[in-house]
This record gives C-alpha cells, structure tokens and sequence, in this order.
DNA sequence: GCGCGGATAATTGGATACAATAATACTATT
DNA sequence: AATAGTATTATTGTATCCAATTATCCGCGC
C-alpha cells in the first residue's frame, strides 16, 4: 500500500488550450456532457458506451473512464452491470439540489464582497443586461444566466467553491431547462436579479447571502413539480 | 479442452470481514479509499494502478475505474498520462473546504429539526457519551465525532445533501487528522457538541443553522495553517 | 389472451496486449 | 564538471478479446 512520495506534478491548468487533440477520453466526455447540457439527452436515457464509443470513432474503454467522471460530476448514473443512464433526479432530489446550490452561492456571495469593486459593479449590469437582451431565446438565455452567477461566485476567488455550485447546476440544468420552457416569459426583465445587485451594492453581507439565498429558491416547488 | 476458470484470487487476500465477493471495482475503490481514511496513504502520495492491481489480484482495468470515481469524490487527483496520486488540498482549499461544509450542515441541521422527537434527543446524547469515552483513541474519536454530525445531518432525510457533507468530510479528513494529532487534548469533552445539541433542544432554525455553522467554522485556521 | 420458462441476443465487466507518454539514467560534448 | 541530448525504463492510455450478466424474444401451457 505504500508508496514512495513523490512531489506531485504542477497543476496544469491550461492543457486544454495547448492540446489541439483531445485525448479520446476527453471526448468521450465532452461529447456526452454536450449531449446532456443541450438537451438532446434526456434524463433516464441510456448511454450506451458501444455508441458513443461508434460515433466517436474510439473505442469503449476510454468512454467508460468518462462515464465514471460523469457519475463522479452526477450527470449520469451507472448501475452495475447495466450501463449509464442520464441522472434522473426525483421531485425531492431536485429540491435538495437547489436547496444546496441556496446556501453554497450565497456562502460564495458573502465572500465576493470582499472582492467586489466600481468595476465589478459594472459588469454585474453589464452581465444582466446581455441576460435581458437574450430573453427570447431560451438557450442562450440559460448561458447568460449562468454566467451572471458564475461570476457571482467566482469573485469570492474560491475555485472549490465554484466548481461545486457549477456541478450542481449542471445537474439540475435539464429540471431548469423543462420549467423555464414552460413559463410564458422567462422573467421580468433583470427584476429578480436587480435586487442581487442592489444587495451587493449594500454591501452588507447578511444581506447580500439571504438575498441570493431567497433568489435561489425562489421557485423550488415550482421547478421540482416538474419531475 | 476446458479453458481454464476465471482466476479467483488464490491467494486469500486477508480481506475485511467477510464479504460477499464484491466486484473488483468495488474492492479497488474501498482499498484505496480505506488507506486514505486511516492515513496510511498520505496526500501527494501516487497510486499506481498497478501496485494496487497486483495487491488485489485484479486487473488494473477496474482500478482504473476506482480511481475516476474517487477523482469524482475529490479523494484523488488524476493528472493525464501521470496517474493518480491522493489528492493534496492547499490552505486555502482546506478552508474552502471547512466553509462549505459548515454551511451545508447548518443547511442539514436546520431542516433536520422538523424531524427530531424525543428519540432523537436521547441519541444525540447518546453519541456524544460515545465520542467522549473515545477522547484517548484518536482514530476512533474520529469515527465518533463523524457519526455524531452524520446522524444529525441524516435526520434532515435529505440523502444528496448528506452525500455531499460526508464526500467533503472526506477530503478533509487527513488535514483533520493531522490538526487532531497536534492537540493535546481532543476536546473538552462534550463541550462544543453539547452547544450543538442545546441549540437543537431550542427548537429555533437560526439558532441551530448559526451554531452548527460556527462551530464548523471554529478553527478553520488552525486546521488550514497545518499545510 | 396472458403469464411463464428457456433459449438467444445485446451489453457490460474484466483481462491481456500493445502503444504512447513521461520519468529516469546515461553518454557525449563542451 | 556541468549540461544537453539520447536511450532506457516505468507507467499510463487505448484497443481487442472473452466472460458474465442482463434484456429480449419466442414458444408453450393454462
């Protein structure tokens, strides 16, 4: 079981840009989240490694390694020896999941306070606007909302943190997906998420976590029902 | 002539308990998973898929597969054509750590009230007699300490959430372990954890959300300042 | 028509083999 | 002697093959 320490390879961050091609590991997984975060693949479908494996011209066992990434990052469920299928997510699942995301970006917004300037300010509105302008169209509507938040969390300069609420909405995206396809208008233009920037703009910090908070779970039952 | 049998492990791999043939994946993920937790694998330390393959008398194909679910637990870091080696968290990831956790609990012991009785008082009480009589055995205070906060986030019956708090716990359990071996003393005894179980008597969410919070939170630097 | 077995097909799990990559050791050259 | 470049070794990544499990289909009896 021991093994001799050895100092673990710097961090590289950016492979991913120097890497032209992708390992088919990578692919396989790039593929299949692609195919889960635009929809195409609904939760409960199956995800046969032999066809992704087809359709990506490799064979099954780097799909496989994917696959267990994808478990890991709760998009897909893996029964023994009956293959992957989306991560389906019941009425309770998808209300402990937004309940989660509530508290870990409102924990994330607390702390972006510290980091948070004229300049950042800016963007936020900035960032709400392109999210307005994109109010007819629901794809690119999402992106922009989750944009909105990532950079929200992402000035409390905690990567953890970040991947963490990241994964969450990954999981509950097609849930959010399914309910915003049902709602006559997606929002009342920047409403809602005026009042996060008017909190950070308080700059009290209490404030600013219940704000996002409550935002969160603004409609939970409604988006649970769903499933 | 009859090919040979599938090769069950001569050898008598002093296992734990008896079990009933767990699938190879499964005996490579709790091996490797278990020698983090008791610290025998120290983070930064590699884990080759071979060595663990050969211990096991299994193939290092399963192993492969362990290791990406414990990548997706964030028990170890797999870094590309490199292998995997126990996932080593910075300071500042300890602290993000510690701070996530604190308030996915506070999530889990608020919600928890709504389902605690008499019963569950007394248990309560019962758990912390039993981590306090472990105040001398260091691995097990450990467990006791664990099964104390896993039985009140649990009575939240909010599984995911539950899964959360104890992948995060087990990141940290080698930095805990460490700040533990450091004290002189564990814990006066009960002390913290009484604080815990009074403000739950109290029956008020803010106070028990704001206590399990704190005291998560209660020496995230000195925890954090251990590497 | 409906359920129940048993054969058959489809799909996953695991092992071996080989290729690719990174770490290490070595040699030659300055 | 230091270093750069190369050869060697160790380890990981991928492909292919076979076994095992699960799902499907079909005939049979009620």
């Amino acid at each position: 079981m021991t093994q001799a320490k050895r100092a673990a390879p710097a961090r590289a961050t950016a492979w991913v840009l120097e890497n032209k091609t992708l390992s088919p590991v990578e692919q396989a997984y790039n593929y299949i989240l692609q195919g889960i975060l635009s929809g195409e693949l609904a939760p409960g479908m199956r995800v046969p490694s032999e066809s992704v494996a087809e359709a990506l011209g490799i064979s099954r066992m780097p799909v496989r390694d994917a696959l267990r990434r994808l478990e890991g990052d709760g998009a897909v469920t893996i029964y023994a020896n009956r293959g992957a299928t989306v991560a389906e997510y019941s009425h309770d699942d998808v209300i402990q999941l937004i309940e989660m995301r509530a508290v870990l970006e409102a924990l994330g917004a607390r702390l972006a306070l510290a980091h948070i300037g004229d300049a950042e300010m800016e963007e936020f509105v900035h960032l709400r606007e392109r999210m307005d302008r994109a109010v007819n169209d629901l794809p690119n509507w999402i992106t922009r909302h989750d944009d909105f938040h990532n950079y929200l969390t992402s000035l409390s300069r905690r990567p953890l943190l970040m991947r963490q609420t990241e994964r969450i909405r990954m999981m509950l995206r097609p849930y959010f997906r399914r309910h915003h396809a049902e709602q006559q208008e997606l929002e009342i233009p920047g409403h809602e998420h005026q009042k996060i920037i008017d909190a950070v703009a308080s700059g009290n910090p209490d404030v600013v976590e219940q704000t996002v908070r409550a935002h969160a779970l603004a409609n939970v039952e409604k988006i649970a029902n769903l499933t």
